[in-house]
DNA sequence: TAAAAATACTCCATAGGTATTTTAT
DNA sequence: ATAAAATACCTATGGAGTATTTTTA
């Protein structure tokens, strides 16, 4: 179940450098110095065993194994991008008024809203006391809770 | 062509704890303490404005969003672990004979070779060092270590 | 000789550790 | 009561910056 560690910020490096092709390309994007670059790559490289680049002017070229590497990361970082797209965009967001009675609101309601509001920040919650606001109409309101009949 | 940066920390950490549904758990397989991995977790739903696990006993349970982001990590991930697995596989076999004085070895050789070779686990090191072993064929080794001329 | 990468060195910010409190069952 | 997560505070190490050298076309 356990999975072996990947070096995360020596593939983010490396990712940037394989589609730049060039070391200080990819510093500039990812808001680093080119020497920052230089080391993850290098770190990497050492850690594999296995050189990723060839370093021959005018360019940067990937190895044979730095190819097969490069690819399969752009891979993996499309697949999370794509999560964290999917998951924003069902972010819902509006707005709901619930229209309930003052001892059911403090004693139910306001305790469990808390944790409402941190699962789903962006969704307004307006509580509306039966009690206090007798006039409210109520077919303004997203939910009505109501005991007895 | 650039890509949005990924908050890799954060998501290793969310990977583990999704894996084992605790904290603590993924933790200890990061080799980190508890309280990082709270940090690292809470950091990433935060920046995303989503919570991504419900907290309540008896076990940490991933909201809907949190299981989508999870799953799509975990292919990444996977994408990423194959990677490597094909990039070393091509790594090369063989042996390698080194020779060095018997202290060189003692203080400086042995103490690395053992991850060396958790590294390069199909590369054969042999070790001779010239105090016990004057006669042997210096052709024969691969490498030799000399100091002073 | 000019461009980009590697290296040497210093320094600091980001994580992580320890101790403790809070929470939920 | 207990087990796990959150918080507060401190520390330290990894990684970044600057300056410089090396490489190679």
């Amino acid at each position: 179940m356990a999975r072996k560690p990947l070096p995360l910020q020596q593939i983010n490096a490396f990712e940037a450098a394989a589609r730049h092709l060039s070391f200080s390309r990819a510093a500039q994007e990812l808001n680093v110095q080119q020497p920052a670059i230089s080391r993850q790559v290098a770190a990497l490289e050492g850690w594999l065993g296995i050189a990723l680049f060839r370093r021959s002017k005018p360019r940067l070229t990937l190895t044979e194994e730095g190819h097969v590497l490069a690819s399969t990361i752009a891979n993996g970082f499309d697949a999370m991008h794509a999560g964290f797209e999917a998951v924003q965009s069902r972010r819902p967001g509006g707005e709901i008024v619930v229209n309930a009675a003052i001892g059911f609101t403090s004693f139910y309601l306001l305790p469990r809203l808390a944790e409402f509001q941190s699962l789903h920040p962006n969704i307004k919650v307006q509580v509306v006391t039966r009690d206090q606001n007798p006039d409210y109409e109520l077919s303004q309101c997203d939910l009505v809770v109501v005991f007895g009949e």
